[in-house]
DNA sequence: CTGAAAGCGCTTACAG
DNA sequence: CTGAAAGCGCTTACAG
């Protein structure tokens, strides 16, 4: 019986501590501490030692003694939007995996902000931050500045953005798709299936997703010669003349689908339909649509790895991270005959 | 200038401490520790000088060191199913959120284990508990025992699940609606319309959810004296002489009425159409359906409570917590002519 | 009702 | 390459 860990009850079990193996093993606890990092000064006959009894004993370090002897949290802090529906864009759960996997393979640890309302988000946020659970964030939602943003720049707290800031894309490492690629390369599908007339389709127009898509198509279409349109989905919505549409995002599709099919029209066979994001409303009912994958996945992991190297490297600019997207032929489009 | 913050140098800031706040209110940490929980034992009028110390010089507490020193993390360890596509259903990321307001609320944190596989969320849910990173876990799928619940079992780690047990279900405490009431409530309101011959349509037959709804459907059908089947869906999906649906979940709601479709039935007019869970795949596409509204939000705020209730009071039995669901009137179900 | 002191389990200059 | 010591910022018996 080890007089040392009789203070140590945890939970009804007795937790081992750095002073335990330092015991075990025969050295100082400075010297395991050491070990856990790897820490080249120590020979390797001490760290085969010190690990033996860290195994044996089963350590595990206990995280808040780590996180304010060192003064480093490990921990990335990850906001979403302030809105109340995140739940219906597969999106945020999906780069949520991909950043909390991520981030363990870096050994850091995620929390996370949410929050119905803008105010009660920014009280999160800050609240984080000052009660030292994280060493910066992670934020889900780009676009306009908003006083979030403000805070996090003002105070030099360190953070990343996913999506494209409207101003200030210099001060901000961010990650995003090229979007406005993204808008050329579904006119150039459709234009490489002879389609001519070509409209935009959207239900809102607000936001850089929207712009930067929009902004590629109407340069590829005028550099191809093509016909176009914008059109904004509402209850009023019909097509013309033209034989394809590019439509914002998937769930919208769906409406678009439906519309279509009541005015008479068959996807692919009348009018051709390509899309963006690739989330599962796309493969629910047919036609099964053919989309842009945005790669969520690596836009989160990309993410942490762009954090970790602005906290650790501190570089003195802000780079922009270009993920590259991939286009997945469904159903929903076809040549022109 | 003040000496003993000289030290305190954190992101290249001041950081106030018990300490700091002491000298200012003219009184020893350890009272300014005791205002901080609002210990009963300080005066109203210390609890008053030592609130103004704090609010100019802009203390927050440091949540590292009070977890060491109070050996209680204040953090909930929220476990996802090893599955690889948690983005598919809107339920997690509406739970999670759910989750972490309520959480707040109680000042308590959050903290996310997610694995493509059960070994990785295992050894993740390890981790957690192992670094004292948290006090004890949500589980957000149930059904059959896995090694971890096992593994929090037999450690005697405080923990509740989100939905039903397959067995000890008087040694978990569980928090689930009633599935086998919402079988028998689907038939009920299609039984008032009028519909005598009715089927359940799903895609699995495996799994707590499916068995419950199932079963008090067929529970509802025969107290009735009413016609039924069970359908499972693949490719060759038809029906026969029923007249209205009981669906497992929206999603697969939409693929049946797809099909209905093709086969030239008119949903509500040729049959009328139930289903489950109200997400936004409801209300996509015509006809929005009628669904069952399973209140993820109460689900998540009663799993924080029942967590907290848990561990604080160490009740010395395991209850179940039934959320009360709501059937939202859509398009999809209307009286048999 | 409040203070002084010890302790939580680590990290990290400093010294040798 | 390793040890001894101080310190991170709190909490909590203990004493009065």
């Amino acid at each position: 019986m080890n007089f040392s860990k009789e203070n140590n009850i945890v939970y009804g079990k007795m937790a081992v501590t750095i002073k335990d193996v330092a015991k075990k093993a025969g050295v100082n606890a400075s010297t395991v501490s050491r070990v856990i990092k790897d820490s080249s000064e120590i020979s390797d006959k001490t760290k085969t030692k010190v690990r033996k009894a860290m195994t044996e004993l089963g350590y595990t370090r206990n995280a808040a003694a780590q996180i304010l002897a060192s003064g480093k949290t490990n921990t990335i802090g990850v906001v979403f939007p302030p809105v109340v529906d995140k739940s219906s864009q597969p999106f945020f759960m999906k780069i949520l995996t991909s950043i909390n996997e991520t981030a363990k393979k870096f050994n850091v640890s995620i929390a996370i902000a949410t929050g119905h309302t803008h105010h009660e988000l920014k009280k999160q946020v800050r609240l984080l931050y000052s009660e030292r659970r994280v060493d910066g964030f992670i934020v889900l939602y780009a676009g306009k500045s908003d006083s979030i943003r403000e805070y996090l720049m003002s105070n030099k707290i360190p953070f990343v953005l996913v999506g494209t800031p409207s101003e200030q894309q210099n001060e901000i490492t961010h990650i995003d798709n090229d979007n406005k690629l993204l808008g050329r390369e579904a006119v150039q599908h459709l234009a490489k299936l002879g389609h001519k007339n070509i409209s935009f389709v959207t239900d809102t127009t607000e936001g850089e997703v929207f712009e930067e898509r929009y902004q590629g198509f109407v340069e590829e279409m005028s550099r191809q010669g093509l016909t176009r349109s914008l059109v904004k989905f509402d209850s009023y919505f019909s097509i013309g003349q033209e034989t394809a549409l590019v439509v914002i995002d998937d769930v919208l599709s769906l409406k678009v689908l439906e519309s279509l099919l009541e005015h008479g029209y068959r996807v692919p066979d009348d009018v051709s339909l390509i899309t963006y994001n690739n989330s599962i409303f796309g493969t629910i009912i047919h036609p099964f649509l053919t989309t842009f994958d945005i790669n969520v996945a690596r836009l989160g992991a990309a993410s942490v790895e762009k954090f970790l190297n602005l906290l650790n490297e501190k570089p003195d600019y802000h780079e922009k991270t270009v993920i590259p997207f991939e286009l997945i032929l469904r159903e929903s489009t076809r040549a022109r005959i």
